[in-house]
DNA sequence: TACAATTTTCACATCTTCCTGAAAGGAATA
DNA sequence: TATTCCTTTCAGGAAGATGTGAAAATTGTA
């Protein structure tokens, strides 16, 4: 009864990985370290270096590069255990906290140099730049073709930015989703 | 003078067509097709394969296989033009019409599946499914992280669907950022 | 300082994904 | 129907991403 249990977990915790796993395009991150995540989640202890490539059949050298992106990204955190001289690691416990922190992340990473060179582009078609030729038809489509662009990622931009920060963002939304309807 | 405007085109076009590349895994999809959309979008004219295959010097067939992709997804229109053989292709213009696309595109391919698949992870870690052992507390956690990331998963699903369903959610998201603050 | 335990790094191997080009398929014209 | 123009398909190849394992580096212990 017992090992049925235990097999039972097992194949829980595998179906959990393996989602996380086919999360990981969403999440911006590679598979192999969504997984690792996944794992540390589900199990909610700190696990060993060789427990995760025990449990996951990954090589040493592979997990170490993961453990350290994802201790980067602040997902998961390094614990010692007195007495011993391993490093264990353990993931954030809060769902919400876990999701804001990916979505500041990728933001960083991804969206604000996206919005730069966004900038950059649109500056290069206006009359200081281009002189008298910027009334021309091909390129007035093309500056309000940037424009448009500009403006709606800047106004989702900054509908994350409050969304993110600080757990209001969540009460609120929750507020929307309930009231009216 | 003419020439150097032409170049000056160009090469925003280029920029601008990297900077697409760059977005392709934001958006879920291969970086020739972003590229190609990026193309189309900026120059807001309908283009053929071969003005495609020249602009980006990509293969017929490659161009041929994301154009069909990108139809699909809805984000490029066909374009017959009298008297011509060829068949021509042109983007969305509405910025807003081709994000919304693309973001229920996403859910309905990535999210729901996910969705269900926690759920039946969830299911199997009930009293019904395992019995008196659903107690134990190495159950009762792993059920309980499942369940706060159904909770959020579901939240935020909520929200986008909102969001997403015509363009109310924009409005609702202008008045919630202008407001208070 | 020497030693042992653990982690990190990185050249190389593997795997996956994407791209090419040519052949087959389709559609409009004569 | 034959011809021409254009598009699609797909087997094979190239490029890129990821994983491995062993040597080097680091950290703790005596």
């Amino acid at each position: 009864m017992k090992v049925a249990l235990a097999e039972r977990l097992e194949t829980v915790e595998d179906q959990f990985v393996e989602l996380w796993n086919n999360m990981a395009g969403l999440w911006g991150i590679s598979p192999t370290m969504a997984r690792i995540h996944g794992l540390l989640y589900i199990c909610g202890a700190a696990l060993s270096m060789d427990d995760i490539m025990a449990r996951l059949a990954i090589s040493r050298g592979n997990v170490s590069m993961n453990l350290s992106k994802l201790v980067e990204w602040g997902l998961v955190r390094r614990v010692h255990k007195r007495g011993d001289r391993k490093e264990y690691y353990e993931s954030l416990a809060d769902v919400w906290e876990m999701f804001t922190l990916v979505a500041n992340q990728r933001k960083r990473r991804e969206i604000d140099p996206i919005l730069n060179t966004l900038r950059r582009c649109r500056d290069e078609l206006t009359p200081e730049s281009i002189g008298g030729q910027a009334a021309k038809e091909s390129v007035q489509k093309r500056f309000q073709r940037i424009n448009e662009l500009l403006k709606l990622l800047t106004l989702l931009d900054g509908l994350a930015q409050r969304f993110f920060e600080s757990h209001k963002g969540l009460r609120e939304a929750v507020e929307m989703l309930t009231s009216e309807e």
